[in-house]
RNA sequence: GGCGGCGUAGCCAAGUGGUAAGGCAGAGGUCUGCAAAACCUUUAUUCGUCGGUUCGAUUCCGACCGCCGCCUCCA
């Protein structure tokens, strides 16, 4: 039985769509005003085991991630450039799915971006206009939080609490919102909006949407009024998400999610991550240093989404020997020449992983336990694979089960081997001859030119492997 | 001030009211011409500290120490 910790009810709830079979959900993707860090990258890894393991369970998965491309930052730094906002977003796109391409993510089924979106967005604002739960002021357009009572029972903030710096807030904006807690739906256009191409007309004016209303929007037009899960990082909940609340129950009367799933922040050597200290880290900051994409896609997804995983290089490093001990014993699986036949004991071992596996990820997505699941299933068919002791018809079963895991986890495949160079493939061979003469100065010799030019060699039982070296 | 999370071996990390998964590193061994890879054995009498509840607590409760986060636009 699959069971998420849901965020509105503080519970382990039993996962329950709305449709038999189909699972819809909604993340909250990047906003592309720089490369995603790997923070960014931990919760769209997050995401990417949940719609593969939704899968795995059988439910047809419909998969949304909106791209904000207009907001503050944008529009700051397309101004400082003098260009507009869908010049200064393009490569940063570009460069994210990239990135989420090389960590090995699925593409969503949806990638809709909120600067296309904009009639969607002003729907709803009318709505909510209409309705009372909006109201313009001088220009813009704010949502009434006093027109909403279950506002915060999403991030369980009580209002009527001491707020850090409540009272000065009041005073700053008491002339343009009814109650500082107001946040605006549509922001009335300014010169630099203008400039940069970040202004739209709308019936109530020309201006740009506030943040909150384009994941309303983009989620309720491709996933229905009502939808299985919400997703994105902690610091989403407020006001992000209570927002959405706010907007999509407001403008339609129906409840707009059931299941609100949040990813923990990573911690980097035990501190937050931030520019200030050093520990700022994107993918190409790390590949640069060698590391493979396989190996931070293996790091960030290793502990569960909802705890804070400290990420160090030097578990990075222990984490490339890991990956690669993975996708060795996948080809060292493929590549046996194994008698007919069957294994009882191997037979039971693979089915045993398969349940942890199982009971791990159903128990809201404990990834830390499907995986010591597969490793204990390599370690006991390695050990029929030295001992001669796999049978064909496991191998053949195996295998299959290895890509079930890989269908979530996505560890085991490793980028196509180059070609060899032809110079390679003589000197290994010359190795062998120089082997078979028992001079072993030469074999070595070769081996270790080989080895400074990245290549390993290992002799095996079907020959000689090779691979190149990671970090 | 309000609210929340965490503190488990050298490092990362799971977990539970009944006596500590998994990975990396370390040590010894098997295999190998030597390696590499793989495998075997080994590495926390103990789970931040101090109390309490209990037949029994790392797991529940309290206090304290430390780290991280949210409280209006940061994944």
């Amino acid at each position: 039985m699959l069971r998420f910790q849901n965020t509105l009810s503080g519970q382990l709830e039993e996962f329950r769509p709305l449709r038999d079979g189909e699972a819809r959900l909604y993340y909250c993707g990047p906003t592309v005003w720089s490369y995603a860090h790997i923070g960014n990258l931990r919760t769209t890894l997050f995401v990417d085991i949940l719609r593969r393991y939704l899968r795995f369970k059988g439910y047809e998965v419909t998969h949304v991630m909106n791209i904000t491309d207009v907001d503050d930052r944008i529009i700051q730094q397309a101004e400082e450039r003098g260009v507009t906002i869908d010049e200064y977003t393009a490569p940063y796109i570009e460069a994210f799915w990239q990135d989420f391409d090389a960590v090995g993510c699925e593409r969503p089924t949806e990638a809709p971006r909120a600067t296309r979106h904009i009639a969607e967005m002003a729907d709803i604002i009318e709505k909510l206009t209409a309705n009372g739960h909006a109201y313009q002021s001088d220009g813009s357009v704010y949502y009434r939080i006093n027109s909403f009572a279950p506002y915060g029972k999403l991030s369980k903030i009580n209002f009527a609490g001491n707020i850090v710096g409540g009272s000065e807030r009041v005073d700053t904006d008491k002339y343009e919102k009814e109650d500082a807690r107001d946040f605006a739906l549509w922001k009335m256009v300014d010169e630099v909006d203008a400039q940069t191409g970040a202004a739209w007309d709308a019936s109530f004016g020309r201006g740009r949407p506030g943040w909150h209303i384009e994941c309303s929007a983009m989620s309720m037009k491709y996933l229905g009024e009502t939808f299985d899960i919400h997703c994105g990082g902690v610091d989403l909940i407020f006001p992000h998400h209570e927002n959405e609340i706010a907007q999509s129950e407001g403008a339609t009367g129906q409840k707009f999610v059931n299941y609100w799933l949040h990813a923990e922040h990573l911690k980097i050597n035990g501190e937050s991550m931030s520019k200030s200290k050093g520990n700022y880290f994107t993918l190409r900051d790390l590949t640069a240093q060698g590391f493979t994409p396989a190996a931070v896609r293996y790091a960030l997804v290793s502990a569960p989404y909802r705890k804070q995983y400290n990420f160090t290089l030097e578990g990075l490093r222990g984490i490339e020997k890991t990956v690669a001990g993975l996708q060795d014993f996948r080809q060292r699986l493929a590549a046996a020449r194994c008698e007919p036949g069957t294994n009882a004991q191997l037979r039971a071992a693979a089915a045993r992983a398969l349940e942890q596996f199982a009971a791990g990820l159903d128990d809201d997505l404990n990834t830390s336990v499907a995986l010591a699941a597969i490793h204990d299933l390599t370690r006991e068919v390695n050990t029929a694979l030295a001992d001669c002791g796999l049978r064909a018809d496991d191998q053949r079963e195996l295998l299959e089960l290895v890509a079930r895991f890989d269908s979530v986890f996505n560890v085991f495949s490793q980028p196509e081997a180059e070609m060899l160079d032809a110079e390679i493939q003589a000197l290994i061979g010359e190795r062998q001859e120089a082997r078979r003469r028992r001079d072993f100065a030469r074999a070595d010799q070769i081996r270790d030119e080989l080895a400074a030019r990245g290549i390993t060699l290992e002799d095996t039982r079907d020959g000689v492997r090779w691979k190149r070296r990671g970090v």
